[in-house]
DNA sequence: TCAATAGTGTCTGTAAGACAGTATTGT
DNA sequence: ACAATACTGTCTTACAGACACTATTGA
């Protein structure tokens, strides 16, 4: 099929960053690419958005085939349009963010060669390669997420239906790459108006006292944010200064 | 000209939100359209993209062209591309977001019609039209400054070089649409960490005491965020609860 | 002189961090 | 019993808001 146009021509694509929470560990959804450019190397899931659909319609239509994940929602990270990105032709890529809960092993994708979960920090490394400018696109949504956790719900969209704080904290603490405490958590979500709705039911299965569990509540944003702040791993801060990021 | 291509064919475009404050007013940057669609209606200065020039850049071009402003910086915004949202063909249009400092009075665009400022406030009501979807734009580039002015210098880009505290203050009260205390601003402002930088120079011909003049630091955000809150010009809040947004 | 704006100092209440202490499970 | 996790309470300190007070100008 060949299209024509009086304007300039442009390929207009969507590329998706999943991320989840994993046995702690920050991770991202990538695909083995199977053709041309860039072939074996890995990508973000994404393609060409087709003429009579939305943005975000394409994302996760693209997402589906190229991996059969399935998200709640989407949201819109960036766009990028430098002319020499892509190889082929001029193409604009409108990005976005997926947060999916852990999905337990990798799935099979019904398009691309595969697609599995890998840690962020090791694909933030500075020698890996991603296809085409994904290695920015990745850091720039690991951003947004991080920063998305102080002021609105997202954490919650890492668990699943019902979930402990306890889970909640460690979605914190893999994404900030952080040590929280427990005590002070527990205080600032429950305290959060609108943020977790209690269930009657406790976890069961676990190591310690069973946990009470949470759904997520009807708030969009954080009142006030959570505002916390870092207990490193190795150097508890004990006493003294505050830790505000400086 | 005509462009030919296999893959589905996108009009790519960029809109501009330029936003000023003006004698304590919130203003937008707008231009009548010469053309159709929507020919005599306000709109955004944009258009579209070269084949070969990188978003940002067409952003700046068009913004010159349309209002012969040009501003220091863009940031992108967001991406708009419903299938229906321009009658001619499939456009996905890139939203930048521009901040100038008060400029003085308008200038004649060389392309467009004509170019003015507009109260945000007035073109966000509901009866008033704006070509294309253009007033969702305006909205979302609204409350992004709103809330970029809490966490980064951005107000500083409202100011001319050199600007006193009283100035920054009143953008910050024009922007929120709040009063703010200026002992309290005054101290916030001086303690964020690279957000200022004193000068040895003072205002002059003002009504009351001359104010000493600041100069934009290096700073990209501001530790820690100024959280500041409402003071509401009607009923001052005086005793009592604090005013956090619930 | 007064009005207006700039800027400093200080008090108070809220909330974050530290952490001790209690509760309830599995091993 | 002990380890592990969940949860509660309390102390201390940092900081936002209120506001009194001083400083310096023009009218």
């Amino acid at each position: 099929m060949v299209y024509t146009s009086s304007f300039p021509i442009f390929s207009v694509t969507v590329d998706v960053v999943c991320l989840t929470v994993r046995d702690g560990r920050f991770q991202v959804l990538l695909v083995e690419r199977g053709a041309e450019p860039f072939r074996g190397q890995l990508a973000l899931p994404g393609g060409f958005v087709h003429l009579d659909e939305d943005l975000a319609d394409a994302a996760a239509r693209e997402l589906a085939e190229e991996t059969s994940v399935t998200v709640p929602a989407m949201e819109q990270l960036r766009t990028y349009g430098r002319p020499d990105r892509d190889p082929r032709q001029r193409t604009v890529s409108v990005a976005f963010l997926a947060i999916a809960p852990d999905l337990g092993e990798a799935r099979g994708g019904s398009d691309a060669a595969g697609a599995d979960w890998y840690d962020v920090a090791t694909m933030l490394a500075r020698r890996r390669r991603l296809a085409f400018d994904h290695r920015r696109i990745l850091a720039d949504a690991v951003g947004r997420a991080r920063s998305r956790l102080e002021y609105s719900p997202l954490a919650a969209a890492f668990c699943s239906r019902e979930f402990t704080i306890g889970e909640l904290r460690r979605v914190y603490e893999a994404v900030w790459g952080v040590r929280l405490d427990p005590s002070n958590f527990h205080r600032k979500v429950t305290e959060a108006e609108g943020f977790l709705v209690e269930t009657k039911k406790t976890s069961e299965g676990g190591r310690g006292r069973p946990a009470r569990l949470y759904r997520r509540g009807k708030a969009t944003t954080i009142h006030p944010p959570l505002n916390l702040r870092v207990r490193e791993p190795a150097q508890p801060v004990r006493q003294g200064r505050r830790t505000r990021t400086t």
